[in-house]
DNA sequence: TTGTACGCGTTATCAA
DNA sequence: TTGATAACGCGTACAA
């Protein structure tokens, strides 16, 4: 139960005053060689440690920034953060990490919190939708500077980082064209997030420039976990002509499905090709390996990371902003290898 | 670029002085309804947050705690801050995560910065040794409160919350054997942490109970991840008599191993069984499912949580600390079921 | 080279 | 019920 030593202690200790002590402790040259040696061997021998709160509150940066994600304990988005720290940490910054859980007033409260916590910037995966994005407006109203990540809504004056989710939908969907799939069929998560639309999109734009049709019974929207995935290709084999092949927008969605293919004892590839979105860490090791679109996720985190750090450094007269799309890179697996 | 707003700005506004505001901002009962409505409502319309920065440091609570480990795109380790985050986000912490990448200086310097931030506490899955644990002994002589978690390091005064490694590593051994394997070999990561002597301990006191001996050479040392295991698997598979089973420290060299016994065509569970730690989570959909040790991280975080709380409630007077060992459960897949 | 005094935003104590 | 003031720990302009 020590107390915290505090420069005052040291300035008692040492006869002088406050000021002297905070000059030696920040190199600073109106000092002479002795007090600083004084100063700065008494602190360690104290145990000093600088309180880095008091600082926050006089210069007004806590050297906080806050990033919130829907999860934590997806590879995905901790893989973002992975990156976000890895640029922001020799910076001087520190992370505060929130998790939604997908839930809007979880996610409006955390931003209030984070913004009285006086973080120097919000990095954000929103769960809103565009359709609801004015119910986030307010909070964005503020000096506090924002990056959206991977899930943005259109703010005029907000930075975003995302990846082409449309050119990854096309990808993959040409590729499953170009592997001899005549039907391909196609998961997208119906939360509204635009993302997902634009995959959707891409899927489409693909079979339409290569001739095919858009068939509605082939794209089932369903919820981003693996029960979900099991329960659609269920209704995809059980239609009168079942397609040969699934895009899915969801790796979690996929899973489901591949292991309902399985029980039925359809062989992937050689009857049915399938392709994932995000790249998971499981997709590599299952058999057969799965197919997915690729996020680079710790190069969009140090993107984003370096957006804000962008901001931060201009940001005393032009309010800068910036929005960058990371191309995204279909992995190719055996489970959509149909040929050699 | 607005400025925000501080008590003295609706101080202003109101013609009365901030610590009317203040009282009026915090249901203080000395002060008459009508102000009360005046203050509050001039705080909302002048967008009005409360600067937790000022709080914290006159109340010398931050309300955030660090939480440090080596890998946070690791499932278990993003699941142990889930299950953190799950118990103080409702007690209003917020959580600053760190990553060491099992690099001491780095974690030494994090600990001094979450130190210097004044987090009221710290969550932290050590990357020292049993051995080192001297160097870390000057941050821990501190008012604020440290809990260990998974990887801990024996300090009279501080709060631990572990699996049981010794009796994991036990329980797997002897499923092993109960499954009719008679030369069982165990991978274990070599860097000194404590808590994988424990699993190599449970392992060899399983074998020498159960009439079996030790045998040097089926007992590897490895890095934690799949190209060591893959090395070590060929190591094994050399030896003039190849084991018949592996119980494994880690689930990721594990991974290597079974990837080098499928190139050899050796099936599995058959002619081999094995077994990880972790329960990460692609030991579920690999094909054979794998078999794991589960720690529970999202209990084990939830109960870091929780001690740490306990301490905080009653750190007035009595210093207390308390150790935690939750149970380990050994997860049956199909990679270790021979029998029916 | 060192000391004095102030302000960052808040709450708590005391006085009015 | 409200106001004035001090304090939390720090850095810095100004004065000495």
């Amino acid at each position: 139960m020590t107390k915290k030593t505090t420069i005052y202690d040291i300035a008692k200790e040492l006869n002088i005053t406050a000021a002297t002590v905070s000059r030696a402790l920040n190199n600073n040259p109106r000092i002479s060689k002795n007090t600083r040696e004084l100063v700065l061997a008494a602190a360690t021998r104290m145990n000093y440690k600088q309180n880095k709160l008091a600082l926050a509150l006089k210069s007004g940066k806590s050297k906080n920034v806050g990033v919130v994600v829907p999860y934590i304990n997806r590879n995905f988005f901790s893989s973002i953060i992975r990156g976000i720290e890895d640029e922001l940490y020799p910076k001087g910054y520190h992370v505060i990490i929130s998790q939604t859980h997908e839930n809007k007033e979880r996610e409006l409260k955390i931003i209030q919190n984070l913004l009285n916590a006086q973080v120097d910037g919000i990095l954000i995966s929103t769960s809103y939708s565009t359709e609801e994005k004015d119910k986030l407006e307010p909070v964005l109203k503020k000096a506090t500077p924002f990056i959206f990540f991977d899930r943005k809504l259109d703010f005029p004056d907000i930075s975003s980082v995302t990846v082409d989710d449309y050119q990854g939908g096309f990808d993959a969907t040409k590729h499953l064209i170009d592997q001899g799939c005549k039907r391909i069929a196609h998961f997208y998560v119906n939360n509204e997030i635009e993302l997902y639309k634009n995959r959707l999109l891409g899927y489409k734009d693909a079979l339409l420039q290569n001739g095919f049709e858009v068939i509605p019974e082939y794209v089932i929207p369903l919820k981003n976990d693996m029960e979900a995935g099991m329960e659609a290709a269920e209704r995809l084999m059980n239609l009168l002509v079942p397609p040969d092949a699934i895009f899915s927008s969801t790796d979690y969605g996929l899973l489901g499905a591949v292991k309902y293919l399985q029980r039925l004892s359809i062989s992937i590839p050689e009857d049915f090709c399938v392709v994932g979105f995000s790249n998971e860490l499981f997709t590599q090791f299952m058999e057969p390996s799965i197919s997915s679109v690729d996020q680079s996720p710790v190069e969009m985190g140090r993107m984003a990371a370096k957006v804000f750090l962008e901001q931060m450094d201009s940001e005393q007269s032009v309010k800068i902003h910036k929005n960058v799309m990371l191309p995204s890179k279909l992995v190719i697996r055996k489970s959509s290898s149909k040929m050699k």
